[in-house]
DNA sequence: CCAGTTCCTACTTGTTGACTATGAATTGAA
DNA sequence: TTCAATTCATAGTCAACAAGTAGGAACTGG
């Protein structure tokens, strides 16, 4: 399950790329998005330190996006606020580690099967940006079907 | 991430899988598997109550599987052990549940992609079996490049 | 009747997620 | 230069949960 703080993080980042431009204030985007205002604060600085946003202080500050949202992907912002996509350590890329009781890795059949569902997982996550997000949004979605979002679901 | 309680129940039923025919003990899996013999217990029965296995006691109990391992899917074990298998509630089949402060839940982005993630995921894992993984074990791995178990992958 | 098993309830212990509180640092506007 | 609005940093709270442990009751074949 995806964490509260991640779900707050993509919440915020699509609401930064909605309003494309200057600089957006955490109180306007905790209103918008129903959001803890100090938490949020705090979710921002992460992103800020992650190098997703660009922040300015004092009188007319704020947050933008610190690149295109195109070039922002759903897998770099939930391994930030949660850490590997893996189901297992051990099927993790980018934080692999090893079972600590496991005794042949190589033949291990849960880590298989694991490493499977990694590999779809990512392939999704690291794929879709925060722009194809808010492309396929509300009135969107009908007209056209695009790649990105593969079903439609419900 | 899954759960080591979740691990666990893979590792036994895959366990009582190889060893298929008469009931086998808790210390025996236990010991086989690394696993803490109190612990194991718990989770054994848990899985006979959820009828993933049948227990006989005294003597010589112990726990077979209650069907035969082509029956039993990785989704339907992880599901029990862990809940859903959707990052978002809202994007669970299985375990629906609406987020609190969702305004509209059509128009939900992030939700969508969830839902694509969660599909990919339960087609993995709800497909592959007890039977699968063991089929592709340690020597097996290298002859044959079957269906169920995409990417060989490390 | 007994030894070996499952089964049940309750407890402990450490970690973590989701906030909250307080205030310092910065910065444009008045 | 002062002020108000913002970000930034640190620390604390609180509840829930995961991962075990403890102790013993219930059952069953020998």
């Amino acid at each position: 399950m995806l964490s509260q703080r991640g779900r707050y993080a993509l919440k915020a980042l699509l609401n930064l790329a909605r309003h494309d431009g200057e600089p957006r204030q955490v109180s306007v985007i905790a209103t918008d998005e129903q959001i803890p205002r100090k938490y949020l604060e705090a979710i921002m600085s992460d992103l800020r330190r992650a190098e997703l946003v660009d922040s300015t202080r004092g009188w007319s500050g704020g947050y933008r996006l610190a690149r295109p949202a195109d070039l922002i992907t759903f897998g770099e912002v939930i391994r930030l606020t949660d850490g590997p996509l893996a189901l297992l350590p051990c099927a993790s890329r980018n934080f692999y580690r090893r079972c600590d009781d496991c005794v042949d890795e190589a033949a291990c059949a849960i880590r298989r099967v694991m490493a499977s569902v990694r590999n779809e997982v990512s392939e999704i996550l690291d794929r879709t940006t925060i722009a194809d997000a808010i492309a396929n949004s509300p009135a969107a979605a009908a007209m056209l079907d695009s790649e990105p979002a593969r079903a439609p679901d419900a």
